[in-house]
DNA sequence: TTAAATTACTTTAGACTTAAAACATATTGG
DNA sequence: CCAATATGTTTTAAGTCTAAAGTAATTTAA
């Protein structure tokens, strides 16, 4: 028997978040709430790209991250923007190149760096994937007015700084 | 990249598309940032609880569930507490029993369901842990006012409802 | 010039995670 | 009762991820 998280909702259970005790503090709640909301969102995008595209969540992310740029990312820039480890990003690409979606060539300028890119079939199929993704995205978000979206945007960009002045430690 | 391909120039009017287009980007910007607060967050915390604690991330989130039920919970009511897996669930409490921070009983009651708790020794880690926790995460939410928290908490409730909403497909 | 330091990436070991199948116990309808 | 079904958990296979160590290429500086 397969779990499905994110969508199943056995009766009277609680979820990670709700289970947070009344006398907690706001911050604690208020991140076990974006835990809640990512992993939410995060397994309903990864269980319709699995089965309506047959790819991986991370497979999906490092062809987003390609597309965006035609010339290529190196193994640093793509782990850098995925937020994971280099490590991490060898195995990901191994794997998508496997699959004749991505290419990687070492740059010429400086044999250390390894330049990854979409191969055409790659390109397709992002190109297919994409507006789907969006699609599922917006009705996520659909109960949400523009104007609460834009302030939510712009909160979320004042808590990311802040959390990267306190990365330390 | 169109969200709605079917419904773009219904009447020609240029008014609607182009916010639709704003929109759609918001969306996805949102989601991208989510992605974003939510990944700095974590591998801060998770660096930290190795080294200061020697824990991982999810074994720290079971024993704080764990924590706030002193009766215990069933795998399925842990896994769906922490938004994962059944699986996924058995192997982490496995790792946690075989450091003794938590014990595993089947109910007397259902002989299919395996109850979890802390050991006493469980208790008392999670005890010194979570003061530490506490801090990094208000020192993470330290740029922002009250205010704004309760804002960021009170939307991020309203998409967690939005996103749940548009679960199924 | 060239040894040391730095940078980019890969490898390794172990933990985490999912999806699906398998297993075990309980419940239900004939 | 008993076969069918449902529920709770574990197992399996493949993939994801980190931290740390290792390899290769480049840059720095004496």
């Amino acid at each position: 028997m397969t779990l499905n998280p994110g969508r199943r909702r056995a009766n009277g259970s609680e979820d990670y978040e709700s289970a947070a005790a009344k006398d907690d503090k706001l911050d604690l709640r208020l991140w076990l709430r974006l835990i809640s909301c990512t992993s939410m969102i995060e397994n309903t995008v990864r269980r319709r790209l699995r089965k309506e595209f047959g790819i991986t969540l991370p497979g999906f992310d490092v062809l987003a991250q390609l597309d965006r740029a035609p010339r290529g990312l190196s193994m640093s820039e793509l782990s850098a923007r995925l937020m994971v480890t280099n490590g991490n990003v060898t195995g990901l690409v191994d794997r998508l190149i496997t699959r004749g979606l991505v290419a990687r060539r070492a740059d010429p300028k400086d044999q250390r760096v390894q330049v990854v890119r979409l191969t055409r079939k790659g390109r397709a199929l992002f190109g297919r994937m994409a507006p789907a993704h969006h699609t599922w995205i917006g009705e996520m978000m659909g109960g949400l007015k523009t104007g609460e979206l834009q302030r939510l945007y712009a909160s979320l960009g004042r808590l990311k700084a802040s959390a990267r002045s306190a990365l330390d430690g």
